[in-house]
DNA sequence: TTGAAAGCGCTAACAT
DNA sequence: ATGTTAGCGCTTTCAA
């Protein structure tokens, strides 16, 4: 590892004037070809900063810390991870995550982190829960990921779910299909009434009734399944849109049971949440993916926006910008989020 | 934030003497006395030592890098990336994890955790593939979590796919059934020819006939479900073993469309390699589940302990010293993993 | 325009 | 048994 002093004696000049050069605070300050001679031999030596004294004396860190509740446990963390590692990276930031299974645990492991002197955290929560924030990260520049904050204080990067229901129903719709159902889910999550919000748009929109008989919410197990028979017994849907693939799987074995063929009797959608292996469904079921890794690269892009002393302006936030496109303009990725800002809170209460 | 100087003015002694008495270096050289006021002062202080300031002395940072081959992409890294950041926190390690997605990325990656001074590395596959060790990782201590060095030139731990398999036959044979099949994976997997093994042995122990008709490797879409509709038309199989909960699907929708009730009719074991949520399936699949969060945890401890100045020699890593338990002993939780050294590649040649 | 020097918080060799 | 001191590699005044 070469230090600065090595390359400062090889290069002739001090320290200090190494320093200068290399963090481009050189402007009429040092002369250019001195300053050159500089940039050269610290090439030449691939000097590398170490990042730990320069730490110890700006006490910034460049380290960012990703906690997330229990959700590295769960299939889609991953791929939050793998996008705020990303966007770290590429701005010469480190991630180091963490995982918190209890209030306890969190303070604990935030504590660890801020010893480390991370610059800002990441939170993320699984399934975009509505969630208070802990105390222990409000106090350092935060941004959520895929979680929604109770009370809103905190930048948040989530799944624009209505237009995820509304492009989902959308495919069904272009397939020429008019008996599509809607499997939702119980449980209280923030997707379900805005997914079901954007099949109702795209329906409407498309000039097809919306019909209450084709929608139905179910949770697991035997009276998922019966739930779901039901509906397949008296409504005979042409397509189904499923809040997730693992309901599409109770469509499937309803299927497989009326001897119907996917994909030819009946098509289905599904939002991958709990990501089954495309292998396994793939020719059979058309996949709507949550944008995982798209909402854990713009959190941490956020992030260290906050954290630079300029704040970048030019940066085209997903979603905030843009309006939502006509209904009937293709839909291809199918990759939306939206960063919503502390301030926006009263426009768009949340389920 | 305190530091040691505020501890040593409030304590009324120098800083040398406050960082001997909190490491622990002061036996014989600092009166007990002392020492014990040194100790009060910090913890009413709530004094925490700056672990920047310390690494840049002692060039040691207590981090661990944790290097992924995409994997973290993938639903099974959670468990590992979780365990080895659970065995990491109980020793006041951090783990820093990064993802590479190819060959130039990873060392960049790696790179960088050196500049940021990690004390070593755990690299992980997906899906224990054999695979070449990186240079970039090679001159540091290095532990494998669910990956196999093609060279075994590091510590491994791996999933005990023989018992996986045996066990998991075990239970279908404990359910009385004796038209056992086993649907396996046409990928060149390490898992898949041990997984069959364990079934076999499973198998002779009991007394039935191993039959090759019972078997068959499938990878996927219609091909594969044509291949175990025949065998489940041909062989009216009373009993599955899945080689993953992945084939085990397409078991599913032949039961279904032979009208048979899946725990009833017939009995389906997989395994957990991608995690179908359980509120799914929960009911009628017995899944073995992979040990991801054991693998993660032992290697990190395994790691942490070859960095330790003073190896622990009392720690029993799993089923190294423990000799594989008899077949018709209990298999409650199902969690086996083993530490492979690397002077023992000799005697346990993979796939 | 450059360099000397102080110091971030800590450890460890050396004095006392 | 305790304190003094010299750094670890870097940034940043302040002098020259």
């Amino acid at each position: 590892m070469t230090t600065m002093k090595e390359v400062a004696q090889r290069a002739g000049v001090s320290v200090s004037t190494v320093s200068l050069v290399l963090n481009g605070r050189d402007s009429g300050r040092v002369k250019t070809e001195i300053a050159q001679r500089v940039r050269d031999t610290a090439r030449a030596l691939d000097y590398r900063p170490n990042p730990l004294a320069r730490s110890l004396r700006t006490s910034r860190t460049r380290m960012l810390g990703f906690v997330s509740m229990e959700v590295a446990t769960t299939p889609y963390a991953g791929g939050i991870i793998l996008g705020a590692q990303e966007a770290a990276s590429e701005a010469g930031y480190l991630l180091t995550t963490v995982n918190a299974d209890g209030k306890v645990n969190l303070e604990q492991e935030a504590a660890t982190l801020h010893r480390y002197g991370v610059d800002g955290f990441l939170f993320s929560t699984m399934s975009n829960r509505v969630s208070d924030i802990p105390e222990s990260l409000a106090s350092y520049p935060l941004v959520l990921a895929d979680a929604t904050d109770a009370h809103n204080r905190f930048p948040a990067i989530v799944p624009d779910e209505v237009r995820i229901g509304r492009d989902a129903t959308q495919r069904l719709i272009d397939a020429g299909l008019t008996r599509i159902a809607y499997i939702g889910c119980t449980a209280p999550l923030v997707a379900q009434g805005l997914r079901l919000e954007g099949y109702r748009q795209a329906l409407e929109h498309a000039g097809i009734p919306y019909r209450s008989e084709l929608v139905c919410d179910v949770l697991y197990n035997d009276e998922a399944l019966r739930t779901v028979g039901r509906l397949f017994d008296e409504q005979r849907p042409d397509g189904v849109f499923c809040f997730n693939d693992s309901r599409a799987w109770y469509v499937y074995e309803c299927a497989a049971r009326l001897g119907l063929t996917i994909g030819e009797d009946v098509s289905v959608v599904g939002v991958d949440n709990h990501p089954v292996v495309s292998e396994t469904f793939s020719p059979q079921l058309t996949t709507v993916e949550l944008p995982h890794y798209e909402m854990g690269y713009w959190a941490a892009t956020k992030l260290i926006s906050m954290l630079a002393d300029s704040p970048a302006e030019d940066v085209r936030w997903p979603a905030t910008t843009a309006p939502m496109p006509p209904l009937d303009a293709p839909t291809p990725a199918m990759i939306h989020c939206t960063l919503i800002e502390r301030d926006s809170v009263r426009d768009t209460p949340m389920d």
